[in-house]
DNA sequence: CTGAACAGGACCAATGTAGTCCGCTATTTC
DNA sequence: GAAATAGCGGACTACATTGGTCCTGTTCAG
């Protein structure tokens, strides 16, 4: 798995902050129960997104989490890497001296290329492309 | 990171099979060795892709492993798939009734259009494409 | 001042990865 | 048909990462 449970917490706790963000901050407690996240975890999320400037937070009374950005800003590779650090494909093991491609190593082109890809798709979505719906859909 | 160091072992060994099939069975100790990966690991991992059939293996004196397959017959993408398993992008850890985004859950397209970005790229490229060279460069 | 709310360090449990060990089985060679 | 060779495969271990808890401290509105 690429993505750990770490990055669906964040991303959804993102896509809840991103439709309350006019109604003032919202509390840990709120977000954690409203979407079934461990609140002790979700606090350490939410204090890595807000040392990165997407969340802001508040203490005291009547504080809580506020989003920081513009929903239609910020890409869902930026998120993602803010969460989980960048996403690696791949780590050659080789030493240089037993390195059976030494010289010029394809596979390093291979993944690279791959990584490239990854970054592409999801720099083509932003927060704002994603609603967050408070209820189940009226029924199929 | 996506790919593992199992993978990278069966990518070089494969790469190993590729270089000396025309010259019969090559002895585990003789992989294992020459491209610096512990014995019994390499074992496991060959034994894998033998049950996929992608290499044969022989026992007894004389005995080794080779290649089953025409080097340019099979993906990157093959390979990867049969050492790692499929590579999946993102598991959704909300359950259907808490899922902020159930109905439509945008989420998935996104995941889903990188994991057949991933796949195209890797399916582009044959274990012929890449050259087990013996030695060093000539040097730069 | 008091209680609500976040901050952050220490800690813990489960999981997955990487790797080892060893007895078993098959095959070849003499 | 015995050795010797080579892969098979199950059980086990070590370590790192992930997911998660707990507790104490700090900030701030009322």
């Amino acid at each position: 798995m690429i993505f750990s449970r770490k990055t669906d917490y964040g991303l959804r706790a993102l896509m809840y902050l991103a439709e309350r963000r006019a109604r003032g901050p919202v509390t840990l407690s709120e977000i954690a129960e409203k979407l079934m996240i461990p609140k002790a975890f979700l606090s350490k999320i939410l204090q890595q997104l807000a040392k990165k400037g997407v969340v802001r937070s508040l203490k005291g009374p009547s504080g809580g989490f506020v989003l920081a950005v513009e929903p239609a800003e910020v890409t869902l590779q930026e998120i993602l890497t803010e969460i989980d650090g960048p996403t690696r494909v791949f780590e050659c093991f080789a030493t240089e001296s037993d390195c059976t491609l030494y010289g010029d190593c394809l596979m390093r082109d291979v993944f690279g290329e791959v990584e490239d890809q990854i970054g592409k798709v999801l720099a083509r979505y932003t927060l704002a492309d994603f609603r967050y719906t408070d209820k189940l859909p009226a029924k199929a």
